[in-house]
DNA sequence: TTTTGAGTTGTTCGA
DNA sequence: GTCGAACAACTCAAA
């Protein structure tokens, strides 16, 4: 009788709830629930509280994927992903009475909704007697793991990435690796789940996703893009990053933007490439504190919740933004007669990324040379970046906009022309994604509208028909955003 | 406490 | 064509 009851009791299983953490290795929740040895329930939900931020649509065709990838990982181990929708917090309740649960695991968010959930859910299972674990999956300093001299939070990235680079250093541990069918124990009974396709994650009427066919989301298409970028383009990295026409970056943003690889297993692999070949070594530290960017980000997010909302420097919350639907729309679409402008934003509506550089230069175009207010541009990041992340997507539009930490200085102001000649000098990237301009030598790629009537006619361009106009002037816009740059500044005195 | 040096990614102008 | 200075002042980090 007594065995029974222990017997029964050590079958109870943990629920590992997968958040954006999509992977088997290097993921602690998991493997602390499968050291246990009890039976283990993996449990996505789609949860859609109405204090969530709905997810992009971009977003929602990679999770498509990348569930289809994490369900046959698991179900190659004779384990299942159990899909459930609602209110995260009620449908992990429900699924803990439902399967008589003995225990809850996790691993960290930072948005301040997300903590809250997971705290009050965490106060609310342990008050029922049921254990919940959190785990750091994501970062590899957590927020409230470092402080400066002064015990504060860092607000400058050179010191910050000092600081983490040496305590990683001196406490990475080995990221656990995937669990087999051996060690992941199914549970006796396993609950009903949802059908993912009820979800409609991906676009249909339009499928605008036919641009998306080279990713391939999912843990294995992570660990592939980390290696074929260690192995062709490492050395290559710090010196080409900035050529867009390039393929010198790794392309890893969607796949840590949902966790399908953790950053744990990215600084080791770094440090076994840079030990293989020396003289990658500082290209390779120049990748490594772009995941530093990464980690200061998420540490801005933790200590200032409402960096999507509003200005870290508060300053900027009387800047004098302008409303102008017609531009808003004009930039969208790749539409504003800046070659290098309309090619980023078409690389990004095509397939669901665009290169770092031209994240900035399209940011800055919005923000400086438009005037639109930053949550604007940050907004339509969100809805179609397959990369997508709160914490990026907003420090990097404070960061262009000049109220982020550690902003560009008020009077850095990309010139698109300028841009292009520099990092895109053979004018690959513009020819790619803007084709209606592609015949015109590259002396006239960036700035059409300056080329002589028989070069456009010679490349069939007809400026306003085939091609539009600049949307504003440059170096009226210019001149407009330091004028209005200095407006903030009088205020403020 | 005070002080000092430094701070992701630029552009323009004039010599 | 190249080069250095100006574009502001402020906040942060650390000695």
């Amino acid at each position: 009788m007594m065995d029974a009851t222990r017997q029964s009791e050590a079958l109870r299983p943990i629920l590992v709830w997968f958040r954006n953490d999509l992977r088997l290795s290097d993921n602690p929740a998991l493997a602390a629930a499968v050291a246990s040895g009890r039976p283990v329930i993996p449990v996505l939900v789609d949860d859609r509280s109405p204090e969530r931020r709905p997810r992009g649509a971009a977003s929602a065709w990679w999770l498509d994927r990348s569930l289809d990838a994490l369900a046959q990982s698991l179900h190659a181990r004779g384990s299942r992903l159990i899909l459930r929708s609602g209110d995260a917090t009620k449908v992990v309740l429900a699924l803990v009475a439902e399967t008589k649960a003995h225990a809850v695991y996790w691993n960290r968010l930072y948005a301040a909704d997300q903590i809250a959930r997971d705290s009050q859910l965490k106060s609310t299972l342990r008050a029922a007697g049921v254990e919940v674990k959190s785990f750091n999956s994501a970062l590899l300093v957590e927020p409230f793991e470092i402080v400066n001299g002064s015990g504060q939070p860092f607000k400058v990235f050179t010191p910050f990435w000092r600081a983490a680079r040496g305590q990683i250093r001196g406490q990475m541990q080995i990221p656990p690796a995937a669990p087999t069918s051996d060690t992941l124990i199914a549970p006796a009974h396993w609950p009903s789940s949802e059908t993912k396709a009820d979800w409609r994650l991906s676009p249909q009427n339009p499928d605008w996703s036919q641009g998306f066919v080279d990713w391939r989301p999912g843990e294995a298409g992570a660990q592939t893009a980390l290696q074929v970028f260690l192995d062709r383009a490492a050395d290559q990295y710090g010196a080409r990053r900035d050529y867009m026409a390039d393929a010198a970056t790794s392309r890893l943003s969607p796949h840590l933007a949902f966790g399908e690889i953790g950053t744990r297993q990215i600084w080791r692999a770094v440090m076994a490439a840079q030990e293989r070949r020396p003289e990658a070594g500082a290209s390779l530290d120049k990748f490594l504190s772009e995941i530093g960017w990464r980690e200061f980000s998420h540490h801005l997010l933790y200590q200032f919740p409402d960096l999507e909302r509003r200005a870290f420097k508060s300053s900027y919350d009387a800047f004098p933004w302008r409303s102008d639907p017609k531009a808003l729309r004009a930039w969208k679409r790749g539409q504003t007669g800046y070659p290098l402008v309309d090619a980023g934003m078409r690389e990004l509506w095509t397939t669901g990324y665009m290169h770092n550089r031209a994240r900035m230069i399209c940011a800055s175009f919005l923000v400086k040379h438009l005037l639109i207010d930053w949550r604007d541009g940050e907004a339509h990041f969100w809805d179609t970046l397959v990369d997508a992340d709160r914490a990026n997507n907003a420090a990097g539009w404070q960061w262009v906009a000049g109220s982020g930490a550690d902003a560009a200085p008020y009077f850095r102001i990309f010139s698109p022309m300028g841009q292009g000649e520099r990092f895109d000098a053979e004018g690959g990237y513009v020819r790619r994604w803007v084709p209606e301009l592609a015949r015109l030598p590259n002396g006239a790629l960036h700035a059409p509208w300056l080329a002589e009537a028989n070069v456009l006619q010679a490349a069939g361009v007809r400026l306003g028909e085939t091609y539009p106009l600049p949307i504003v002037d440059h170096s009226y816009a210019r001149q407009r955003a330091l004028d209005a740059l200095a407006s903030l500044k009088a205020a403020d005195a």
